[in-house]
DNA sequence: CAATCAGTTGGTTGATTGATAAATTGTTGT
DNA sequence: ACAACAATTTATCAATCAACCAACTGATTG
C-alpha cells in the first residue's frame, strides 16, 4: 500500500532485472529484422535454398521453381534491395548467387530447423 | 521455331543443370519462412533479442521496452504459436523464454549481421 | 537495324499483418 | 467472496505485402 506508486516494485520482486539488461540497438534491430523478413516468405526462401547451392540465373530459377519468370524477378528484386543476393551480368543472363556466407548460413540453419519440426504442419 | 515447345534448351546452353538440383522440400521451407516471418519484425525481435539474455515475464519486458502490457503480449502469443518460446506460469506472473537453442542461435546470427551492415540504414 | 530473347518495371487488386483500445480471464491476498 | 494485479482475448482499422498482367528496357543475333 506504501509503495503502491513504485511502477518497478513488482517486477522486481519477482527477479531483480540486471542493470545492464537491454534488448539489442534498434538499428540493429531494424537491419536483423529486415533480413529475416526477406527471408520470411515460402518462395523467397525456395529461391534462396536454390541459390545457397548454385549461382542461377532467372531462367533457371524459373524451370527449377516452376513458376512464371516476372514473379521470379519480383522476388529477386526484393531480395536484391535487402542485398540477400547479388547480380553479375553475362551474355543475356543475369546471374543470381548469395551477397555473402553469412546469409548462407542463416538460410542452412533456418532451414535445418524447418526439417526438425516438419511434423508441426501436419 | 522448331524448337520452340523445348522450353529448357536455353537455360541448358548457360549452364548444364545438375540433375539432384531441387529447391528445399516445401513443407520444411514453408516452417522455416514462418520462423523467419515471426522474427521480420522489429518489435518482436527486440523482444526476443532480449529472451535470448534471459528469461522475463510480460511485465519486466513492458519495462525493459517501454511499451504497453497488452502490445507485448500480443507478439509474444505470436511468437508461441510460431513455437518460438516457451511459457512458464509463477503466480501471477508469465515467463517467457526462447523454446530452444537452435533459436536462440538463428537470433544471435540474425543480429550479428544487423551489426555488421549498421551502416545500410543511414 | 530489325527481330528476338532475357529480364525488369509499373500499376492494380486481394489478402495479411500490426497497432490500438476495451472487455475478459486468471491469480493472489485479505 | 472481493479487490487488485497480471495477462490474454477480441474486434476493428490502417498499412503493408505478394500476385498478376502488361508494357518496357537491354543485349544478342541475323
Amino acid at each position: 500500500m506504501a509503495i503502491e506508486n513504485d511502477m518497478a516494485s513488482c517486477a522486481a520482486e519477482a527477479h531483480p532485472l540486471p542493470e545492464g539488461l537491454l534488448p539489442a540497438p534498434l538499428e540493429v534491430c531494424e537491419r536483423a529484422a529486415a533480413i529475416f523478413r526477406a527471408m520470411g516468405d515460402v518462395n523467397r526462401l525456395r529461391l534462396l535454398s536454390l541459390l545457397a547451392k548454385k549461382e542461377l540465373c532467372v531462367t533457371e530459377l524459373t524451370e527449377l521453381l516452376e513458376d512464371n519468370l516476372p514473379a521470379i524477378s519480383q522476388r529477386l528484386r526484393l531480395l536484391r534491395s535487402e542485398r540477400l543476393v547479388r547480380t553479375r551480368r553475362r551474355g543475356k543472363h543475369v546471374f543470381y548467387s548469395l551477397s555473402d556466407n553469412h546469409i548462407a548460413e542463416l538460410i542452412a540453419n533456418g532451414l535445418a530447423h524447418g526439417e526438425e519440426h516438419e511434423d508441426d504442419i501436419a
